[in-house]
DNA sequence: AACCTCTTTGGAAACGTTTCCATAGACACA
DNA sequence: TGTGTCTATGGAAACGTTTCCAAAGAGGTT
């Protein structure tokens, strides 16, 4: 196993010092032919390459871009981190990549690390940004740093969009269709700010477009028996009729978990996501949803924190606040008036029967 | 903008000398109780950190394995990236990743700069694993790789699954529903050999079931107007009934496309893809197709790369070839214009359900 | 021939670690 | 007191670059 080749053994072999070695291989300072003649063979003859190591330390700059995001199983990130990379890539950066699987203290853990990493700069998408250890210290470095979904803070920019209003346009969807007792599924606040966010704009909305405060029901970001939380969901609170989830793969088991509870959707319970992920057109309902841009999110990251690195003005904060649209869907109707108001409640059989439905129709267009 | 701290300005402040601070921050060699104390206060009063670069420069390991794959917007990669990183992170490795974007010469570049940035190891996806620059430069390296999706080299492992046998039994699947005449949806083969090997896996059972040679219809990546090539592939084609798509979202992009010719499916023309992804199961139809386990590849991976790092014995090459499983769905069903087959039999549903177009979804999870 | 200027060059310092090696002091034992 | 064994310590080298600086030589102008 070769000893690994250095600049100086080029320079050993061209003859000359390492300095200019260098010179010739970055093509800076002058030298004279003979010597980049020279100095080129020797290097393609021993196979040479740089190391970025021994540059780094010298050069105090890693040409790297450390990036947290809380799994890469969401499509959400996972096309942020394309966008981020893409477009890191074309400026000749790399990405140090790390997933925090919606835990604050791995996600402190991670930025710890990239830091010692000495990457130099950062995209992040961290549990809670106006309560982050990690962003405390990211903060206190100085380091180029841009937030992705995360609302932005005092003292960092973001890619976001803004979930407040467009959680709030959700609950105004909800009463046109004539709803009034509505449910907000919810990835637990501690892992999330875009869920809280989510929720309080929902509850906002549905307070000024007069519905019920909604039933809140936050659960583990596994997913794990929303099958039986959603039932006892909707047997306390018979007279629910809409349901408005935090992001798309949440509202997806949502629709799953409904038909094993023979809730058909969305004729007996209306769903809403987040995100506007494509499946959820080619998906039976078809998802109703907010459509948000998670490429751009990682690409305008990208560009924000590249632009702190070459000393350029940041993109205009303004182009960085994404836009959203509501996404109609089969998951959405109105609400079939069938049951009584207040008494009557609907008798639930929940657990008790896990029997499939065959559910028929078949025939709802999206 | 203070300048970054370093172990001499600890050892100044803690009156000793650089030596001592890192024995005493490594709890390595020997060091006096008083002096311990005197640089844990030093190093915590500064802010102290280590800096990876140095360490690097100086042990020659950087603790990160480098990754390439060919995207991220498909979640089969995403998932193993995912898979890969968790292993990793376990072990105290960081992920250097790239996307190649399916072009072998970004693949090619994108691992010379891992390797200039001296990543301890690497976990990748190639176009064509039996010629590419890049593995050629990694293998004389001789740096711990491992592939994820391609099959095996002669010096290389790999985490896979055969995909000959597996379209095979796709081949299999289609000759029991008694279609006759097939098509191949296909990733260009330059970029992507999973898809070449599965268009031969499926060629040769196409053969050995008793079809005809299936129709092959190559296309890029961004599956640019598949609408209107599909209708030509058809037209030209009258007889064929069923198309296996060398991925799911290429499954899910023909579903599509055959929606607009107005082509029922199942009943004009069956659909099947490779992958499995989980939202084939919420489509509609629900997607057959071959199911596969990406985030193992990616732990696979990580396993076989660490073990090399710490000189263990690879895992049993025999676990790394992972299964695949068969899954039913609402887009393949027998061809619906009985045109009569030869031997003038009605064709049988094979297997338990001939019931169409359920997905039997939910016991499928792995 | 003396003096400038300009190009080309190599030595050496610096970047932040770890670790080898030599030394100094402490202590025990004869 | 001399000798030997330990522990604790700091100086310095090494890792692979880039870049500052001084110097050497070429060539031109007086």
């Amino acid at each position: 196993m070769s000893r690994t080749i250095t600049i100086k053994d080029v320079a050993l072999r061209a003859n000359c010092g390492v300095a200019t070695v260098s010179r010739v291989l970055n093509d800076s300072g002058s030298t004279s032919p003979a010597a980049r003649q020279r100095v080129w063979d020797a290097a393609r003859e021993l196979g040479f390459e740089f190391s970025d190591i021994g540059r780094a330390l010298q050069s105090s700059t890693t040409r790297t871009i450390g990036c947290v995001v809380p799994s890469l199983a969401n499509p959400v990130f996972a096309d942020a981190v394309q966008g981020l990379q893409d477009r890191l890539q074309k400026a000749g950066y790399q990405l140090l990549l790390t997933c925090s699987n919606y835990n604050p203290d791995s996600e402190t853990a991670a930025i710890r690390t990239l830091l010692a990493k000495k990457v130099d700069g950062l995209a992040l998408t961290v549990c809670d940004s106006s309560d982050s250890e990690g962003l405390r210290i990211v903060g206190q470095r100085g380091i180029p740093c841009c937030l992705m979904f995360n609302q932005p803070t005092k003292d960092l920019a973001a890619c976001f969009v803004d979930n407040f209003s467009a959680a709030r346009s959700v609950a105004q969807e909800f009463a046109a269709y004539g709803h009034k007792s509505t449910g907000f599924l919810a990835l637990r606040f501690g892992s999330s700010d875009r869920s809280r966010q989510r929720f309080e704009g929902f509850v906002s909305g549905c307070r000024d477009f007069g519905m019920a405060p909604p039933v809140l029901l936050e659960i583990d970001e596994d997913g794990e028996n929303l099958s039986m939380l959603l039932a006892d969901m909707l047997s306390e609170n018979s007279k629910l009729s809409a349901i408005f989830a935090s992001n798309d793969f949440l509202a997806l088991a949502a629709i799953r978990a409904a038909r094993q509870l023979e809730r058909k959707v969305p004729d007996d319970l209306s769903i809403v996501g987040f995100d506007g992920l494509e499946i959820g057109v080619m998906t039976e309902p078809s998802l109703a949803t907010i459509v948000t841009r998670p490429k751009l999110m990682g690409r305008g990251a990208a560009e924000t924190v590249l632009a702190a690195l070459s000393d350029n003005p940041p993109p205009d904060p303004q182009d960085q606040n994404l836009s959203f649209n509501f996404r109609k869907g089969g998951s959405l109707a109105a609400p079939q008036k069938a049951e009584k108001n207040d008494d009557g409640k609907v008798p639930a059989s929940p657990s008790s029967s896990p029997t499939l439905s065959k559910s028929r129709d078949d025939k709802t267009k999206d």
